[in-house]
RNA sequence: GCCACCGUGGCUUAGCGGUAUAGCACCUCAUUGGUAAUGAGGAGGUCGCGAGUUCGAUUCUCGCCGGUGGCUCCA
């Protein structure tokens, strides 16, 4: 006899040898939905048999490490349908994720047109509905089983150095390596659907083979998953690639480049409002403006740092054109160029990859004195960094951008109240626009790494004012060893984008590498010389970025200080086009974007055409209105307000627009 | 950068070895219309670029450019 308490802390007695889900189906009835069941707290198999006393809790679909294991069950069901369809595909990896799971195969190359089989096989399988069994296996058993795939066997390498078991999960005649738990039966993967088809590298080494990665979703239900995949096309609509077009946001114009963002009149205003959004901000935290150029002479970038070791990631220098031709004359190679432009020998300016240098070298255009400090000097840089070209994508990831940066000079007593302010301005800018659905990372060095510069008693204090900082934030945040710069610890604000990528946002780092580049000092109080530190921020990161994850934030419609056209009057004649004019000249004089359609279209038409640019107020013009003096419209709810005296209207818009709201 | 797929007027898109659909947008005319498409007419494309195969290429092949999904990278 054994005794199991149930989560509910019943303790009921069976016979030994009985299983889990024997016991959650004594518990919570037939149709409980579990996958598996912890046993003292350990993820099981349901079909794990119970001989001493214990606690046993269902696993459910409806957890998310129910889910997970639904999802890894499915990847075997991937796996074992690719290998009766491909007998030699090699089945690798695979895991579950997030968004549903994938599965590696060492394989020829296949085509999104070749899913629709493998999703057939794979419901094939599932209807076949065999039992996923655990097997425990010796060493050598275990490699004859995996004999013909070198994939396999490299982890069982590490498997068994790891001392981690040595099991497999057999369905039907097809096995695989694995720990489990898995479903118990394959006729629970029947809901599943494969998305997509790509490559990944062998444990995701660019130097090791490239893997056929196969993406798919499982539900446990017909109903979720049609719930899943609707959720999935609504996500697509709200893609700032797509709206950024649909709205006319801004333009990527293959002739002008790839990653170069081309700010369209209606993007540029919502860049501008937030531009002006966070100047304000700055102005009141004693900010001060500067301006710098595009370029700079390698030998600044050598000074700082950025140029060679960042070579890879920057457009090439420009060398001057004399120069060029003298260099070609004398039969110079490309290489022999590069390699002197290396070596410092070759003059030449590059586009700018940071703002700092700039920056560094405005604060050592004087000499300054701890009076000075701290010292913040801001500027909307744009920089230019040559990213890999399949990485390039929408605004969010692109070749050059207008970081709302600014560099913090201070004396090591101020850092802790300076990064407090940087992540004032970020909390700000967070909850001005509702963006909740973020996450905060402390970079912390590793201490086992020697890359680190700088004296670790410095990193320590450092490190304590980034984890306050973001412990003064009042929302969750994480440690992470080893994510710091070379220079210096950093706080980055992180969020998702509709497809679940996730993209860094702004960002406070703190710098002892730079100051000590260019040797910066400030006199003390004491009549000595000091090194300040730097504080590197942003709090937007790049405005093309953060306005990428702004559009799809608000799905396109834009609160109404950011809306690029604040109100869209639309008449219903041609009678009403001076009313509708006069309006439009009152509400521009205060500042307000406004845009007139007298067309001939109908009303019914014009709605429809400006419903899609996602204005926030629709005014409707016609007989009533002119003659009330009044107006009516459709809000940013769009409800309609009938008959609305203009000054109400008006005023409302302003002090709406004022609050930023 | 790597792999797969894709590239037809401003946008969405049909099609195919014989120089090409349709809708929206645009222009003109009629219509003066009250809440998600008024009607009629018109203009607009060297089918991403270059080469090859062919009597003939938008269609087939190769290269390049660009896009999408991933991987790798991200000071």
């Amino acid at each position: 006899m054994v005794h199991v308490t149930l989560p509910d802390g019943t303790v009921n007695e069976y016979a030994a040898g009985i299983t889990a889900g024997e016991v959650v189906t004594d518990a919570l009835g037939r149709k409980h939905g579990c996958v598996a069941a912890y046993v003292d707290g350990v993820e099981c198999d349901l079909s794990t048999m119970l001989h001493k006393d214990c606690s046993v809790t269902g696993i459910s679909t409806s957890s998310p490490e129910g889910m997970y294991i639904l999802r890894h069950s499915a990847a075997h069901l991937l796996a074992q349908a690719v290998n009766e369809l491909y007998p030699d595909a090699k089945p690798t990896i695979g895991p579950p994720i997030d968004r549903g799971f994938y599965y590696d195969f060492a394989m020829e190359p296949i085509s999104e047109s070749d899913l629709k089989p493998i999703q057939k096989k794979m419901h094939e399988i599932a209807r076949r509905n065999h039992s996923v069994e655990r097997v425990e296996l010796g060493e050598a058993d275990l490699r004859d089983h995996f004999e013909h795939n070198p994939y396999k066997l490299e982890i069982i390498d590490d498997k068994l150095e790891a001392g981690e078991g040595s099991t497999i999960y057999r369905q039907g005649d097809w096995y695989d390596l694995c720990l489990g738990p898995h479903v118990p039966r394959t006729a629970t993967l029947m809901h599943v659907r494969l998305t997509s088809v790509s490559t990944a590298y062998w444990r995701g080494d660019q130097d090791r083979e490239q893997l056929v990665r196969i993406y798919g979703l499982v539900e446990p239900t017909k109903e979720a998953l049609k719930a899943t995949l609707a959720r999935l096309e609504e996500a697509k609509k709200r893609d700032h690639r797509k709206l950024g077009k649909e709205l006319r946001l801004f333009h990527v114009d293959e002739e002008v480049g790839q990653g170069l963002i081309l700010w369209t009149p209606r993007g540029a205003v919502i860049r501008q409002e937030l531009q002006d959004f966070i100047s304000h901000h700055l102005r009141r935290q004693g900010y001060s403006q500067v301006f710098t150029p595009n370029i700079g002479k390698l030998d600044l970038y050598r000074t700082s740092g950025h140029f060679p070791y960042y070579q890879d990631s920057q457009y090439p220098p420009l060398v001057e054109r004399d120069l060029m031709k003298r260099l070609s004359d004398e039969g110079c190679t490309c290489g022999e160029l590069s390699n002197m432009m290396s070596a410092g020998d070759i003059e030449g300016y590059l586009l700018k990859p940071m703002n700092c240098p700039h920056h560094v070298k405005i604060y050592a255009s004087q000499a300054r004195s701890y009076r000075d400090l701290p010292l913040r000097l801001a500027e909307f840089g744009t920089v230019y960094r040559w990213e890999q070209s399949g990485e390039i994508s929408g605004m969010t990831r692109v070749r050059g951008f207008t970081q709302d940066d600014a560099h913090l000079f201070v004396t090591e007593d101020q850092i802790a109240q300076e990064v407090l302010g940087c992540i004032e301005l970020v909390q700000i800018i967070f909850g001005t626009l509702g963006m909740e659905d973020y996450r905060v990372r402390v970079g912390l060095r590793d201490p086992d790494s020697t890359k680190y510069v700088g004296d670790p008693a410095r990193w320590d204090k450092a490190e304590q004012a980034c984890r306050d900082a973001a412990e003064s934030l009042g929302v969750a945040w994480t440690e992470e060893p080893g994510e710091a710069a070379f220079y210096g610890p950093k706080i980055d604000f992180v969020v998702k984008d509709v497809i679940g990528r996730e993209w860094q946002l702004g960002t406070v780092q703190v710098d002892y590498n730079l100051p000590e580049r260019f040797d910066l000092t400030y006199k003390g109080s004491d009549g000595e010389m000091h090194r300040p530190v730097m504080i590197h921020r942003a709090p937007f990161g790049s405005m093309e970025r953060f306005v990428g994850v702004l559009i799809e934030h608000f799905a396109g419609m834009f609160p109404t200080w950011l809306s690029p056209t604040q109100v869209h009057m639309l008449t219903i004649s041609e009678k009403h086009a001076a009313y509708a004019a006069e309006l439009a000249a009152d509400l521009r004089e205060a500042g307000v974007r406004v845009l007139v359609d007298d067309s001939d279209d109908t009303i019914g038409k014009k709605l429809r055409t400006h419903r899609k640019m996602r204005p926030a107020y629709l005014l409707i013009l016609g007989e009533s209105e002119v003659e009330g003096r009044n107006v009516t419209y459709l809000g940013p709810d769009r409800e309609e307000h009938k008959g609305v005296p203009f000054d109400d209207f008006r005023n409302a818009l302003l002090k709406e627009i004022s609050e930023r709201r």
